[in-house]
RNA sequence: CGCGGGGUGGAGCAGUUGGUAGCUCGUCGGGCUCAUAACCCGGAGGCCGCAGGUUCAAGUCCUGUCCCCGCAACCA
């Protein structure tokens, strides 16, 4: 074994169980895995921390719909979650939930730590208050008008009791933090939004809240529970055991790497750096935003129907497939489109073709032309110096590419000498040295270097993929050996080793059929299976009665002078005509909509809109066609001012 | 002048500290038959969005400009 290069920490965020997770979820968490299991195999002390950020109103508020106690609620979700990581092969060092004794006590502790400290202050939060809208409001918030910009009405000053962080009074030392430490936070184009944002003044952080009770209480104030900033970002030192239990934490603190997307960059590094500026603890060494997966270009979200399922993947095509295929197509820090087709090409023309194809051949030549048993070491000719000084050195190369996290950089060095290997075959042709006894000798040398470039293959994708790594050392007849990284770096190590032919470690795909098949898998088996939708809160008939619905015709239609998206109408609506403003402007064209007949929602409270009222709402319907998304009027033949029931 | 990302051969992308423009797929032609109709070789195809500037030298630095995409402000 390898001596220890010293501790490696490193950690995805924590997630929020409020729904399954989806492929972008699995993508952090696959490069985190792969990275934690390239370092331990590369000699070093890791911990390998993920886990669940449980608490917050989202959280309650999904509970209470559905009938259950929030915990029961992230019990559940949870469970599903450590079952997809086990699936997966996620080789984490610990889980935090947030919702753990160990947790919340630690976090109460750090609470009070800062409270003595004197960086939290009990404050109030004052603001602009609607009291219709239950809301607080900025100054920059309101409307034109000065108005409520939710529903239009006056606010009033109003204050409510909060406990503040002084994360104003870091400011200095986090644009510190940003200018002397450039590898602090990646990729680079980050650090200057990070830098601008806190230049342009930091405020004090409200870190509590009274306003709902699913969450860690204050210690001192039971009236409020600690809102997510506390809670969540102090799990990466929590799950260490601090403050209380700081083994682990002297071992591993402070943290290599935060992974984490980019959405959530500004927490880790300016909120959290500032935390545990205040408790006196070292930062952590570097923050890495990755990108996200777009569907079509686009978010994926629950909304437009595109969610990702990663399991539906791996039920298809193998964890490793999937792993490796997030870790190959995609730049880390950058977005990437995920598509199906995109996916089973990689898959067929990197696992199939190239790599299973060759254990295939490699294989299969040894047991035919060698009685199935590996043959030594013998003389050096014609390409075989090539293969070997590929072989050999692939491991520094993939070494190099991995400390900057570029995992298809170093996914690609491997294939390099996969497609080494593969024109190895064609340029030595063994299949004629196999006619000709006098080439026995030879023949037996190129299998030999075959089955090193095969094992050496096996320990570099073993971090990436370790069952397909598994099932090349047992048709290679390395069973019986665990993968040492170190040994990648050596040729000549075998000799007579049985192998033996087993099932294409990745069966080529016909890729029309497939994306028939996964179309399938998503599509329309729904509605045979009449699954509910998803939908919002039932509500009473007498609130449904509460609407009232009217029938009018656009008279006119114009742009809004200052908003893009938003449409001026004029409706009329039996006597009454009155102004309505839609933001359907990505859509419609003005002189488009002039003469629809459309339903109205007529006593909806007014309100304005970039200072222009609107009484009312259009009814429109969603649609989606060819992955875009357009907006349908719902309209009627009936006669204007006619209700509609 | 709200913030940010991007514009590189047909498609999708790489391009580190400036020094002959790469990869995968597709396409055209060829080779091979050990292998999962896989593998190997060769060709065609790019004024690196546009215009200036710095430099012996710029896709790579600077300025300006056009276009696309997120987010935010407004989508009752």
């Amino acid at each position: 074994m390898t001596q220890s290069k010293g501790k490696f920490y490193i950690t995805t965020p924590i997630y929020y169980p409020s729904a399954n997770l989806h492929i972008g979820h699995t993508y952090c968490t696959v490069m985190a895995d792969a990275m934690a299991r390239f370092k331990r195999a590369t000699g070093y002390d890791v911990r390998f921390l993920t886990g669940t950020d449980e608490h917050g109103q989202k959280i309650q508020t999904i509970a209470d719909e559905k009938g259950v106690t929030p915990q029961q609620y992230v019990d559940e979700v949870v469970a599903g979650i450590k079952d997809l990581w086990k699936t997966m092969e996620i080789s984490y060092d610990d889980f935090i939930r947030t919702t753990e004794p160990r947790h919340v006590e630690r976090v109460q502790k750090i609470f009070m730590e800062l409270y003595e400290k004197g960086d939290i202050y009990k404050g109030e939060y004052e603001g602009l208050y609607c009291t219709p809208c239950e809301s607080f409001w900025t100054e920059s918030q309101l409307d034109e008008n000065g108005c409520c910009p939710d529903c239009g009405r006056p606010v009033q000053h109003a204050k409510e009791e909060a406990y503040f962080f002084k994360l104003s009074k870091y400011a200095d030392r986090l644009l510190d933090l940003f200018k002397n430490n450039p590898d602090f936070l990646q990729p680079d184009a980050r650090r200057n939004e990070m830098i601008a944002f806190i230049e342009q003044g930091l405020e004090d952080l409200c870190i509590s809240r009274s306003s709902f009770d699913w969450g860690i209480p204050v210690p001192i104030d039971e009236k409020h529970v600690i809102y997510v900033w506390l809670d969540a970002l102090t799990n990466y030192i929590t799950a260490l055991g601090y403050p209380d239990n700081k083994e682990l934490y002297d071992q591993y603190w402070p943290a290599n790497y935060h992974l984490v997307g980019k959405e959530i960059v500004r927490f880790h590094t300016i909120i959290w750096p500032a935390m545990l500026m205040s408790l006196d603890l070292p930062l952590p060494e570097h923050v890495l935003g990755h990108g996200w997966l777009l569907i079509d270009g686009g978010k994926m979200s629950k909304s437009k129907g595109n969610v990702v399922d990663p399991v539906k993947l791996i039920d298809r095509y193998g964890v490793d497939a999937l792993k490796y295929f997030l870790l190959r197509e995609y730049t880390f820090g950058q977005d990437g489109n995920f598509t199906s087709e995109v996916m089973l090409k990689r898959l067929n023309y990197d696992l199939a073709n190239d790599l299973g194809n060759l254990v295939s051949r490699t294989v299969s030549m040894i047991e035919k032309y060698c009685g199935g048993i590996v043959p030594g070491a013998g003389p050096e000719e014609g390409p075989d110096a090539d293969l070997k000084a590929i072989a050999v050195g692939a491991a520094d190369r993939v070494e190099a590419e991995m400390d900057k996290f570029k995992f298809n950089m170093a996914l690609e060095e491997i294939w390099v000498l996969v497609r080494r290997a593969n024109k190895y075959i064609d340029e030595t042709t063994p299949w004629i040295l196999a006619k000709d006894e006098n080439s026995k000798a030879r023949l037996d040398v190129v299998m030999h270097n075959l089955s090193e470039a095969l094992r050496i293959v096996s320990i570099l994708i073993h971090p990436f993929m370790h069952t397909t790594s598994t099932e090349i050392r047992k048709q290679m007849g390395l069973w019986f050996a665990e993968p040492e990284w170190e040994d990648s770096k050596t040729f000549d190590m075998m000799e007579g080793e049985q192998v033996k032919k087993g099932n294409p470690i990745f069966p080529r795909m016909d890729i029309e059929k497939e994306l028939e098949e996964l179309e399938k898998l998503n599509g329309p088996k729904k509605e045979e299976e009449n699954i509910p939708l998803e939908l919002k809160d039932t509500i009473k008939f007498e609130d449904f009665d509460k609407i009232d619905l009217r029938v009018g015709t656009i008279l006119s239609a114009e742009k809004h002078p200052k908003a893009d998206k938003l449409l001026v109408f004029q409706v009329k609506m039996g006597t009454e005509t009155r102004q309505i403003i839609s933001g359907i402007a990505e859509h419609y064209k003005p002189e488009d909509v002039v003469g629809k007949k459309v339903v109205v929602v007529a006593n909806l409270a007014p309100r304005k809109l970039r200072g222009l009222e609107s009484k009312g709402m259009i009814l429109f319907a969603d649609n989606m066609v060819d992955g875009k998304e357009t907006l349908e009027f719902v309209s009627t033949e009936a006669e204007d001012g006619n209700s509609v029931c």
